[in-house]
DNA sequence: CATGAATGAGGGTTCATTCAT
DNA sequence: TATGAATGAACCCTCATTCAT
């Protein structure tokens, strides 16, 4: 599947409406391991078993590349989101907790989240990448997550806070997370806290739901991870 | 301060001995801004107001360089959060409040907070100077915060959660602001939200101790998410 | 006439064998018009209406491509001067404006004349076409000229002169009209003089024959284009 | 002076200031010999006696040292022939013979002729720089010419002919005879009548001011190059 | 110490040529 | 026979590094 050389001649034909994949990951996973300037296209070219020349066949320039790997990593992504809003009937807090989970798996857990990575090491370099980014990731991303915490306020299930503002708080953890497991995490470094994302995820929902302080009043203390 | 070639030749005995320093800020700076691998060594020492020979004579390398402005930069930031630590008297959620704030003040507001960027950018193509920032930075710091927390939750200030936790919650959305600023928020887009960080801060603040959840003052406990 | 691709399986075969030629073509436009080495392979397949792989079927290389363009519209151009030459009758000076203005159409109005062009611009690089070009179109027309006044000196009708330079004196002017023409003169530059290379043939004529001279003697001035 | 590699290295320093010119020289004898398109810039530096990387210290790409090579050439060869013409006073006859006996000198003795067949070979694909060429060197010399005739006919020396068309006709054989000398003439095939251009010029000029014509009439037949 | 001219390995990109279909 | 995907040698240009002054 993704073997270097050329396997068997007769493999090739199959292989062309393949190509462009191949090479859309291959780069993926380079730009993320080294960066975008870094990253030799003869590289990108020989992980996805082809020459040099190849890559420049599908693409015309190692910066459309990079275009194109980040509009076909996140294209998608962000309109599922929205549509769960919609749907959604039960309280906000259970679609916010969802939607957190979710992100972490689709992010966390595919080379895809290291775009964020390379975003922001590159964005003051390819601005007009960077914009595209801007529109075309992170503004629906905010935008849906302040609905979700507009609606809640709205329906008294919220305190009424600043959307725009608990949307980079809602973020912030999670966005740690991702950032931190596609650099120094990668570095073969034994970092504790990090050896349990969900556990930071699932604190995240409970302190931003129910808060850190201790309230005598009723709860007797009911705490995520004792 | 700038001045490129030769100035007065009194001043220029004078600057001798700052050198290397004047090297290292120019050097910071251009990391910051346009990343390690784009950065030119003939930049650095334009900048620093000498020539592209004479940064060679301070470092061997544009990669040693890399290397002392992370080491110099990252020096010793950490012990002073440690003492505020140790002379606290009151409770610890003032100490947060006040970390956080200090944080912000300190990374946000000044060039240094720029190291965290390129630690994220380069941490995988450095990976001893990733292990260093490690040992001298993120856990330091880490380590500090989660005794705030701990002795929280000790006094029952705190509910009781994980401390090692409870911290990448803490620590993300400041992250994700200082982040940001360095990279996308620099591309002259503009962000609605972000433009006021401090607002940001406050209400992580708020939200991490009191909750998002509405609590009809004493209520029979409306948490979410069991 | 150049649609590409495949048109209707009946004018295919009748296509096949005029391949050949419209490659030589295709070629023969392109390097005229951007030189041998500006010229892509795969623009010249292009042109003639075929993929690049079948160019190589019928020409195993670009610079044999080129050798063949060149002794193809070389070829036998020659003779038809010579015949004429041998049949004229009249002053020999008629048929020197024959043959200049024959020349012109000949080479002014046609693409090959862009052959000239292409083998001062590249002769240097291909010693052997150079000496082709040299053996098979300028030797033999420069002894055709160079016998039309060696006749007419010998009948008295032109003055003693040697024949060989005479050639060049003759050639110059028209030379340099096509030349121009092929180059500079398909720039898009408004250049007045010519606008109307006829005009520069029958003065050219005109001069050669009568010279610039006023002559008071006898002749009353018959100035060419007054 | 022209040794390829760095002779001693004393001599650095001082070559420093000549390198432009060195680079011209070499470049305009490439370009010459073997077309722009064709000389690989490492070839230029190498006959310069410095390497690749040098060229592109004084020249920021192969074009813009294209372009440096014509207005070095070429530049200032103008001006002198039009002081030439307006301090003269005898028969413009007289002129035009040195003239043209300059312009071989210069041109046909000197590489900087060969930048008329770089022209020929190179203009429709650098526009901008045939329109240079045509502003600063066409336009002034082809003006100054027809300046020549313009007064040679007004003062009755001439004929009356078409000033414009007439220089075409005075300029072609010399054009032909510099193009041949750096295109097929280098290419040490031995071609009779090119073996000694002054006597063609000689002719030349005698054909034009006198005809080619036997005139019985009043003068006796004073042929040149019997 | 400081300079900046010089180097040359290396990277992005092109294109003549090949070859499996 | 025709195709066009694939190759890889070259080419232009950059830039980290050196070194004579």
């Amino acid at each position: 599947m993704s073997s270097p050389s050329h396997a068997s001649p007769s493999q090739r034909q199959r292989r062309k409406e393949a190509r462009p994949q191949e090479l859309l990951d291959a780069a993926l996973a380079l730009f993320v391991e080294k960066g975008f300037a870094a990253t030799r296209s003869e590289e990108v070219a020989a992980r996805a078993g082809v020459s040099k020349g190849t890559l420049y066949l599908y693409y015309p320039s190692k910066e459309e590349l990079f275009k194109a790997v980040i509009r076909e990593s996140l294209g998608s992504k962000i309109a599922e989101g929205r549509e769960e809003l919609d749907k959604h009937q039960g309280p906000m807090a259970e679609l916010l907790v969802w939607l957190m989970q979710e992100w972490w798996m689709r992010l966390g857990q595919t080379p895809a989240g290291g775009i964020m990575k390379i975003m922001l090491a590159e964005a003051r370099n390819f601005p007009e990448i960077a914009a595209f980014y801007v529109d075309e990731v992170i503004d629906p991303s905010c935008n849906m997550l302040a609905e979700v915490i507009r609606r809640g306020v709205a329906s008294g299930e919220f305190r009424p806070v600043d959307p725009d503002a608990a949307v980079h708080v809602l973020i912030g953890p999670v966005l740690h997370l991702v950032l931190h497991q596609y650099s120094i995490g990668a570095c073969g470094l034994d970092l504790g806290p990090k050896k349990d994302p969900e556990a930071v995820i699932a604190l995240h929902m409970d302190l931003l739901f129910k808060g850190l302080l201790n309230r005598p009043d009723h709860e007797g203390g009911s705490a995520a991870h004792a």
